[in-house]
DNA sequence: TCGCGTAAATGGAACGCTTCATTTATACTG
DNA sequence: CAGTATAAATGAAGCGTTCCATTTACGCGA
């Protein structure tokens, strides 16, 4: 990897001629510049960012920190922040903390000495958040995405949990549905508490009484949804709609259903937070909350750029996406009249078209 | 942030002796060094990692540019190179080409500039791909992935795609299916070719003839796999059985067969490349070629690793990693009779207890 | 032709660290 | 107690840039 030195005695320059016309920084003669830029060409000369780096205090890199990449979510969070990270000259310094705190800790440690400019996290439930805390101090600005770091600080961008599950449930109240079941995420993360909020509100506004019984505690991965779905079905008092609160425990819930032969619309009524891609290709087609995975990405990484650059200075803000409810067959041709009078029918073959066309 | 001089000051010892403690690189008394660390927690210091590339020429980050991380396959991916980077003390700065090569270009340049010890490449096809070239020739260490960058020496870790491919036709035909179709990537990218050859090698082996009409030349996006799909199933010499070069294009054309009304198996059999995490919950099961995704980002990320730390020296490597098929409900259920007389009966019910059970 | 003002080019310090040649402190031996 | 071997601590150079205070070159009016 050649220098700027090298490219400055090749051009017959100074380094700090060379340095100008690189940076644009200072006027250069026509005919100097040209022999630098040739120079460059020839040598296949690269910057070297590290050095640049070091002297101005400043990386040009962001720091990302999630759950599981593997979760399509996340995958579109990144790649939403990717978008606004290159339009703006940063790139992504990513990394997978499994949920696990001391792997979040590790990775914001590694980060923090590699000096990024700024570091979007979106954090793992814990009680002990020092390592936020003291980046915090240390003036690294932070931007949570989709889950906001409890106590803390800094400015998020978060999808309207409540809001959204709210909608969802609702919409499986008015289909008839009374029992009305739900599988959550871990209830340390407060977007799990948020999701599992709007069910209640749902239930609440409808006069529904609420059960403990139809809420089983997950975490959020796909074993949960397998679980808390296998042990919802083969209770005697089957609820008739399974809410999952993200869109991996709706995975491990269909292989549940699966299993058992359970078939859905007709048997139960499904609806998931998280529109998954594949929610449009497979069958059932699933009801589900779509978030704006994308854009929350996006614009997460332009508002921690803004702090980066000064551009925005003071309290730190909070940004909620609206989510968009997607109903689709998972949710349909569910005889209410069969809910009412106790254990469903499997056969129950509610016609179609005696439902609203709610697409 | 605060810098080793600081550390130094506080602990009351010079800036070398306090590089020693921290970095182990020569004996301290006792004393001394306990007073450095004690000055590293007051001060919450964490070591300029940019200063110490610098000096060291080595950044202990590796770049990664691939397609799209969006696709499962692609995460998966990355999980895999993570972990062996992370058990190793690398980083990973990751990047999307979104199969353009001017992006890929430009990452590539970026990651150059930056440093990065090592690139893990999935090549985007081009004919000109003297941006990869010149990184060669600048010896910035390079292993490529899934998807070899087309005369390049370079390391490399692949699937035997032809085998894997040849593997599932040859299931079907096994199955009685004769007219069996094939939606391709691009066919610029080598990959896709050897998916391609694969699907002739079965045909060939069980002398049925090869036809021009049953090839589709995709591209590896999901449109693809919807519009060919759906031209495929429109035709009134339909085929009996399609294999989709990939998972996304599988995903498109669920959509078409669902749109069209066509029943899988029953009606077609269907059979993809990638087993995609939905492959399993969601119906119809998909019988698919499992690409190993996660070995093959671990063993990649640690070629890499082994060339870049001098570990690993010589010829570059080709690594072939071996693809299983995972045989489920797409293929099956088909009567292959009704293959044989002509157009096939939509409403066919062939028992599925007169098929081999291949699970 | 000499100064002078402006534009262009240069050289060196600094960024935070590691490394290594020196210097300083400590312990041991005769 | 002097002398020496050994261990520990120090200071300065250098990594590849940028930035800025100087220096150099140039054109023009008197």
């Amino acid at each position: 990897m050649s220098t700027i030195k090298e490219v400055a005695e090749r051009a017959g320059v100074s380094i700090g001629t060379a340095s100008n016309v690189i940076g644009g920084s200072a006027p250069v003669s026509k005919a100097r510049a040209a022999r630098v830029w040739a120079a460059i060409k020839e040598l296949d000369y690269h910057p070297n960012e590290v050095a640049r780096s070091l002297k101005a205090k400043q990386t040009k890199m962001l720091g990302m920190v999630l759950p599981d990449i593997t979760n399509p979510f996340f995958s579109d969070l990144i790649r939403g922040a990717e978008n606004a990270a290159l339009e703006r000259g940063y790139l992504l310094l990513t990394a997978n903390s499994d949920e696990q705190v001391e792997r979040e800790k590790r990775f914001v440690a590694a980060l923090r000495s590699r000096r990024v400019d700024g570091i979007l996290l979106a954090a793992t439930a814990s009680k002990n958040e020092t390592h936020l805390r003291s980046a915090v101090a240390a003036d690294v600005p932070i931007v949570c995405l989709d889950r906001m770091a409890p106590g803390l600080a800094v400015d998020a961008v978060l999808a309207d949990n409540v809001r959204g599950t709210q909608e969802c449930v609702r919409h499986l109240i008015r289909l008839g549905h009374k029992k009305i079941a739900i599988i959550t995420g871990a209830l340390e993360l407060r977007i799990a508490g948020e999701r599992l909020a709007g069910y209640r509100a749902a239930l609440e506004e409808a006069d529904i009484r609420y059960s403990d019984e139809l809420v089983m505690k997950g975490d959020f991965r796909e074993e949960a949804g397998y679980r808390l779905g296998k042990e919802l079905l083969l209770n005697r008092e089957r609820p008739s709609a399974i809410f999952a609160c993200n869109g991996v425990m709706m995975l491990g819930l269909l292989v549940a259903i699966d299993e058992l032969g359970v078939r859905c619309p007709q048997d139960i009524a499904l609806a998931t937070f998280d529109d998954l891609m594949f929610a449009h290709s497979f069958h059932p087609h699933l009801t589900a909350v779509a978030q704006p995975a994308n854009a929350m990405g996006y614009q997460g990484a332009n508002l921690l750029i803004d702090r980066v650059e000064g551009k925005l200075t003071g309290e730190p803000l909070t940004v909620r996406l609206a989510c968009e409810l997607k109903i689709r067959e998972s949710t349909r041709g569910y005889a209410p009249a069969a809910v009412a009078n106790g254990s469903p029918a499997r056969s129950s073959k509610a016609s179609r078209t005696s439902l609203p066309a709610t697409t």
